[in-house]
DNA sequence: TGTTGACTCTCCGGTAGCCGGAGAATGTAG
DNA sequence: CTACATTCTCCGGCTACCGGAGAGTCAACA
């Protein structure tokens, strides 16, 4: 019998992990004196020690740990935390190569005009109608127009209210004119389909999103920008990108204060 | 000017992260209402939130965003981060990597990996220097340039060459960090002691002798076992344990060479 | 037998980056 | 005016311990 000092030398963990495990009942000490409280430990208690300390260093948690000791669903946990492991491997490998690709960035002096984040937008349902529109500027007159065509058609519909109102550009090509084009508003039930308005679900998905501010004309910066950072960090786009309109004509008189978002939907490679 | 929750649906965070992030100062509401304490944030601030968001998604901590958006020490900060992240990756693959050496040993059933002997270890005269040091890999610079200062300062000794080296740690408990620990080396003659290091007999003891093959982490092992034949065998531990190292980096490239000695002081109770 | 110094006890607070909930105040629509 | 949604602050909790305070215990030496 060991006290704790000792065992802790013989097993090499610190006191103070000892006391921890006591607590949560990993590894209770062979005898405690009832009137000192002094914890006394057995050597065949060190070869439990030394299954924790291998398994907490394959990063299990307490938990786990005490299930895999005491032998409950052995197979099971090892094989989550594998999928664990595995997942967080290429997490960190992602991160990293994200840091390279902004340090990279960052020596080039780019004047960083642009940011890319990982977003995962949630499934909603919208309503979307389908135009061929001569050029962008017709969109500030039908996206107004079609709110209200679809208000009065489906009295009592309510919008959700911000960033879920966006385009989607169904070209295959960029163009000037003849655009083809998707507008989607997200709404909080389903209404009646009519004249050429339909309601749908948008699944959930994960999208590289770049804020762009100013002019339409000079989004295209911005969409190349999510283009390229997607194809640089090992992204694959899976769908057509969407344009979300934050700030615009509608609250702000200057145009260089306008707020659009690209979303990129992507999955990773 | 949008409210919190409009905000946080447009950046796509939650509130509990926005009020974090004012807290901290890492994102402070462009106005709060000193009556309601409400706060109010604008679009441009979108784009400070979607910097921070970027770089948390690389993994950098609080502070550290701080100071990459306020433009302090960038570099640092980024090979830092850099250097980090390699670690990390080094460490999730190490820990994969084990987990799956553990699923092996699993399914193919135990084995026996030690063997105690009793050894009589004769007296000797060593050199010794005590240290702390921060943490076990420290080592690998000390115990060279100990070598190489003693060498110096008594020219013309002599190291005693096989298995006369060794590490007594002095600390009364197991410590991952500022360990206390001395190093000892055999050599052929007294020197002259200075700067910390002395000369002095080592009395002649029994040791339960384990060899330990692998990487230290796992040494835990060896140190589990030796003591439990100790005692199973009838002999009680008189002293600290010694390390002894038989193979290592200076003489193997794969960490699964690499041998040290585990000597626990005994006697015949 | 007392004293010293090493050892151990319990309890409390802290770590990072938030999350969850309570209870109260505020804003907005009908 | 009344709901109901939103927001506020404050407190505790999450993981796996670490650090320290203050008090009690153990072993050896004088």
């Amino acid at each position: 019998m060991y006290r704790i000092g000792m065992f802790s030398k013989l097993g090499r963990v610190t006191i103070k992990t000892l006391h921890h495990y006591d607590e949560v009942g990993l590894l209770v000490p062979a005898h405690v004196d009832k009137e000192t409280g002094y914890r006394y430990y057995t050597t065949s208690q060190l070869f439990r020690l030394g299954e924790i300390m291998a398994l907490r260093q394959m990063g299990f948690s307490i938990p786990e740990v005490s299930a895999l000791v005491d032998g409950h669903n052995i197979a099971g946990i090892l094989k989550q935390r594998k999928a664990e492991l595995e997942s967080e491997v290429q997490n960190v490998t992602d991160q990293l190569f994200r840091l390279n690709h902004y340090i990279q960035e960052q020596k080039e002096g780019h004047i960083m005009k642009y940011q890319a984040v990982i977003k995962e937008i949630p499934a909603f349902t919208v309503y979307a109608a389908r135009y061929t529109i001569p050029n962008y500027a017709a969109l500030n007159e039908i996206m107004p127009a079609l709110g209200e065509k679809v208000s009065r058609a489906n009295p009592g519909i309510q919008c959700v209210k911000p960033g879920y109102c966006f385009n989607v550009y169904l070209d295959g090509e960029y163009r000037d004119t003849d655009i083809n084009v998707e507008i989607c508003e997200a709404v909080t039930c389903r209404g009646k389909d009519e004249d050429g308005v339909v309601f749908k679900e948008i699944p959930a998905v994960k999208v590289v999103s770049v804020l762009h501010r100013g002019a339409y004309e000079e989004i295209g910066a911005a969409y190349a920008y999510a283009v390229s950072w997607a194809e640089q960090n090992g992204y694959q786009i899976t769908d057509n990108a969407r344009e979300s309109y934050i700030d615009g004509i509608w609250n702000k008189d200057k145009v260089e204060d306008w707020l659009t978002e690209i979303q990129v939907p992507v999955k990773k490679k």
